[in-house]
DNA sequence: ACGGTATTTCCAGAACTATCGAAATATGGA
DNA sequence: TCCATATTTCGATAGTTCTGGAAATACCGT
């Protein structure tokens, strides 16, 4: 993973709406969460809600699946593995420059 | 950790810029790096590279010892470790409502 | 096709962020 | 004290994000 999409990564992540989303979404399990009780668990408007899903899908954090009317929103388990990758790789040990350190997964 | 400072950590990295500064800290090792070497490592103004550092500082991220004239920033490795830690424990299994964390809030 | 539920898009405003030059401040040395 | 170096603060601007109401769109059952 590049600095950059890490950057995108965590910028994504960074906000607690849309932390709180996604951790509803990892509690949700495989089964994922359709955005209508997301919408009553965190009790925003549907709009600004949509607008943070959406955030988090374009950096594929997240994806969605319809089912009939509903969307059921998942969290993508290998994206987020791979930004830890990156934070444990380059930002964690105190001899990140070795730029092999990367092999940890 | 909470779920609102785990937001504000990554907030305070999900920007390049932010990032660079932070890994370049981590590469630096625990002899720190002085504002004025990130300053020419990363060639933005030290208005602009003052501003961010202070966003990593104000989060914990990042201390800063004065030797002189000269600051000298270290990258907080445990900051770091408690965060990659809530990412972990909330946000990367697929049942981190059942681990020693709360139920659904 | 119609009606109903689910979700997104559009619009707008307030708040915040990133950027950088210029001026101010901090520290130590002559 | 005065100067030089290092860094921050101030001020200004452009762009972005967050928010939610209203309208539009998507989908299904009848």
């Amino acid at each position: 993973m590049k600095l950059d999409d890490a950057a995108a990564h965590l910028e994504a992540l960074g906000n607690p709406t849309r932390l709180k989303i996604y951790r509803a979404l990892i509690r949700a399990g495989g089964a994922g969460l359709a955005v209508g009780r997301l919408q009553e668990k965190l009790k925003i408007a549907p709009s600004t809600l949509s607008h943070h899903i959406k955030a988090l899908v374009v950096v594929g954090l997240v994806t969605q699946v319809r089912d009939a009317t509903t969307l059921i929103c998942h969290a993508n388990y290998e994206v987020m593995r791979e930004l830890v990758g990156f934070l444990v790789a380059e930002c964690c040990t105190e001899s990140a420059e070795t730029k092999d350190t990367k092999t940890a997964a």
